[in-house]
DNA sequence: GGTTCGTCTCGAATCGATTCGACTCGAAAC
DNA sequence: GTTTCGAGTCGAATCGATTCGAGACGAACC
């Protein structure tokens, strides 16, 4: 034990107190290099005397160029940001695969519109790479910042940049293929709730000039050009405020449920599960009955322990998304150079799509 | 633009460059020490001109001993700790706190039951602090580990070991406290759902011996104990087998609950929110109305925008606590040496309580 | 006996900054 | 005209490891 307030020993200290070099005590711990069994005991013994706990991270860090840290940029307060069931699930799968290199994850918050900002918190920081996770549309002053020093980086589609090695959903296939089944079921009121497609979006009905068609790679754009693929180009959407949210689903569900039936659609889909459990709420507060009086379909394929149904959904396999990313930087670290990946997904009928009556 | 592959600069190159000394362009980016405003020019655009980001932030470190980094020591897998809006409230709280100083939070799962694995984790990580959160009860070699190296620890109460600074709450009175309002609304008949006593504690009856009365400071214990103190050293208790989870509050609910009316409780006290979610689940799903057939209590003060109710709830305001944290972490790296802190919690009557009929 | 080889150990250079004390120089004070 | 002072700059030491090339030594081989 060190008494308090006294120096920490280094593997100086303990190199003397052995009687060795610097060097061999490296060796040591680092188990790299051939060292005789009495030396290392030896070596070990000291340590165990000075409390010496291993090799300062820092320096160790520095000789070797490595933090053995990743940075996670997560968009907004870390309270909404893991609110998104499905952000936690690739966080997860990601965690598991960091976990075995060692490497931890560098959480960092960065309150949308804070522009600038974020690039002052990730100056001083040391990453051997960065993941951004759960980010809206739109550019990111991070991506400048992070290219410039050379740390690679990875995402799931968004920010789009090329300098982004990505996991990517082909969103508009996965969107039409969700909407095709609901068409399949007889459905033709149809009517689409969308996560906000540009950061400064407000909820409500989507307006034309916020839907840029090259913009395919954007969750909330791929699948509302997929819904609308298969509904037609003037299908109804309105989209959520506040990215995927239990509240923005209601909120939405409400205004398009809120009308005379005749008007009303039969089936609605919406691009989370978080936001078709909100849709489902207003839904059942109008008295409707899901599905024989409204079908609902989500996105992500989460679990949602406290929705009394099972819902239909496309699985996009997060905590294997995850891992994937976390493969990728593994990879990098490791000093190949990954491409971009395209993982498939998986639609999953559930209890929430019926024909319409 | 640094040409790929290429070195990155460093403040060597930078301070070649303009024509200075490497200490007089550490000044100018460190603003600390006087620098005439024409080199502090020449030096900022030879670094533009190079590319150079800043001072390499390992180096930085490494001098001046800090790594600009927390650890925050989450139990279980990161999926399982995040689904508990309690600890995102108080992680929510704590970011907030430490994004002006700037420090980030450096993540670290602790699969439950890995023992020392996370001490390997945690050995070659550099870090100025560190923050239990979301830990159960029970002993964590994270801690003999961290106190060797000397690093400054935090938690909500869990792990107790006097080397931690606390922010703690009177779990007993507070158990008590929201007992006794169940109790004066006329509930004689209440049983109580807790989360896990010890780390090896299994679904069902708590068991007498699981109770140690001297660990009041772990939430579980003290919650239950509070409640006996109000409705007697044999009042009814089962516990989770998973900490706070809807699903063990479903299953729990529905042992309670699924019996002979005679034998069944007016009231069940739950030790956390989502814990009443899942009681208030399995009363609807046995057709007992809420609070009319049944009154159900949580704890934490949550906000749970799915569930249709307001839930009466011993509000411990997560995230003024997660706040509290980020301030004792600052005043530590500031160099003074703060002491436990208690926190006063607050009695929220909702709707999912009422007299018994 | 002289090479060769392998094992083990070591000294010195290095990673990229920060910081302290010393030095220079021009302006102000006496 | 000297002394004093402060602003600005710099060289060198330092943080605590890792790593490379070289050296020592004993064993095996021809």
């Amino acid at each position: 034990m060190v008494a308090r307030g006294q120096a920490r020993p280094t593997l100086r200290d303990v190199a003397e107190r052995a009687g060795v070099s610097v060097s061999t005590a490296s060796l040591v711990f680092s188990g790299k290099g051939p060292v005789a069994e009495a030396t290392g005991e030896r070596v070990r013994a000291a340590a165990l005397e000075l409390g010496f706990t291993g090799p300062n991270p820092l320096a160790s860090s520095l000789r070797q160029g490595r933090s053995g840290a990743i940075g996670v940029i997560v968009e907004g307060r870390l309270r909404m940001a893991f609110r998104d069931p499905f952000a936690i699930a690739v966080l997860d799968g990601l965690a598991e695969v960091l976990e075995t290199v060692p490497t931890g994850m560098l959480l960092i918050g960065q309150p949308s519109g804070s522009g600038d900002a974020v690039v002052h918190q990730l100056a001083p920081l040391a990453l051997d790479a960065v993941v951004f996770s759960l980010c809206g549309p739109g550019e990111n002053p991070a991506v400048a910042h992070l290219a410039a020093r050379g740390i690679p980086m990875f995402s799931t589609g968004v920010p789009g940049d090329r300098r982004i090695t990505q996991v990517r959903v082909d969103e508009r296939a996965a969107g039409a293929a969700i909407a095709r089944h609901v068409q399949d079921l007889g459905h033709r009121r149809v009517a689409h709730v969308a996560m906000p497609m540009l950061p400064t979006s407000v909820a409500g009905p989507v307006p034309g000039d916020e839907v840029d068609p090259s913009e395919t790679h954007v969750p909330s754009v791929g699948r509302l050009l997929g819904f609308r693929d298969v509904f037609g180009p003037d299908a109804p959407a309105v989209q959520t405020g506040d990215g995927s949210s239990f509240e923005g689903g209601t909120i939405a569900g409400r205004a398009l449920l809120d009308v005379p039936e005749r008007e009303r659609p039969t089936a609605v889909v919406a691009q989370s599960d978080v936001i078709a459990a909100g849709v489902i709420l207003a839904a059942e507060e109008l008295g409707l009955r899901v599905p024989e009086d409204l079908s609902v379909t989500g996105f992500d394929g989460v679990d949602l322990p406290w929705l009394p149904h099972r819902l239909t959904t496309m699985d996009q396999h997060g905590r294997e998304k995850g891992r994937i990313l976390g493969t990728l930087v593994r990879k990098r670290l490791d000093g190949t150079r990954p491409r971009n990946v395209t993982q498939p997904v998986e639609l999953r009928v559930g209890t929430t799509t019926a024909p319409p009556r």
